[in-house]
DNA sequence: TGCAATTAGTTACATTTGTAACTATACTCT
DNA sequence: AGAGTATAGTTACAAATGTAACTAATTGCA
């Protein structure tokens, strides 16, 4: 060997490991709510945090899930688009949108919920009640540690 | 409230907090290496692993990589333009491609690795070092459980 | 041998995504 | 009040990505 290896195994490399993991478990996720209910990625990901606290802002839900205001926004108009949203706008500023699902939306929000619960909970059976917490305390660590953006 | 709440919190949701975690990571670390050598992720991603392991077909890359075969033809392509890669064809099968490092692409490798070596450090000085063992543990299983694709 | 099926890799086209510019509203400060 | 700045959201354009079709080489097997 004429070249020292510098040695990165990416195998073992924590971002190359997580972003396997992580595709993986998103891709397969993904397809239980896409395949059903004809759902992005982004438009799942509004319906979810408006299913849980409705009446957000477009600004809000950006917040929320860590999204660009862009990929919310055409988020946003599909989802109104096929009727699962209403949105009104605030009063007080006319700029600021007020965000819920319909009864429609709602009602496929409910049919998701159980799928997603119980693919994570088909994940975690793997993992033992204590390793279920110490997963917990790494993700905060690390969510933290990687910072805001 | 008339409608009860299915109950899917987001924020306590495991894909989801997976996913924002390692998108933070990802974007950190893609921005060591973009800003500096005008890197894509696709791109660093065929230069880690070829090299570790010099002398992958494209085809081998993409098992290596969990990258499909599009994405890497075309990093492949950029980086032969760059002159970063070196490629021959196997004189067995003329169809399979022989891809290593150049001289100019293993330089660049090896200024990197240092920079992916200390982020990682730096991720893990928030763990203990039992978390770290631990966290190892949990990525095993959950690669494992989240399969193939 | 020779023809169908498979495999490595590339290309073409459509879809998605991101950056930046834009519109409209609201706020600040004199 | 009104000029300048900031904010919510949308739109336009460019770059990245995925699916499917394609080319070229190889394999399998009648």
């Amino acid at each position: 060997m004429s070249k020292q290896n510098p040695g990165l195994n990416l195998k073992e490399f924590l971002p190359y490991r997580l972003s396997i993991v992580t595709n993986r478990i998103s891709a397969s996720f993904a397809r239980l709510y896409s395949d059903k209910f004809n759902l992005s990625i982004p438009e799942w990901r509004v319906m979810a945090v408006l299913g849980q606290q409705p009446g957000l802002s477009a600004d809000e839900v950006c917040g929320e899930t860590e999204m660009d205001k862009v990929p919310v926004s055409r988020a946003v108009s599909k989802l109104l688009g096929k009727g699962l949203l209403r949105r009104e706008f605030s009063g007080r500023d006319r700029r600021r949108s007020i965000l819920c699902l319909s009864d429609a939306g709602y009602g496929m929000y409910a049919q998701i919920v159980p799928l997603a619960l119980s693919y994570e909970e088909e994940l975690k059976a793997t993992l033992t009640a204590e390793e279920q917490s110490q997963l917990e305390v790494l993700l905060d660590k690390l969510t933290r540690e990687s910072g805001q953006s």
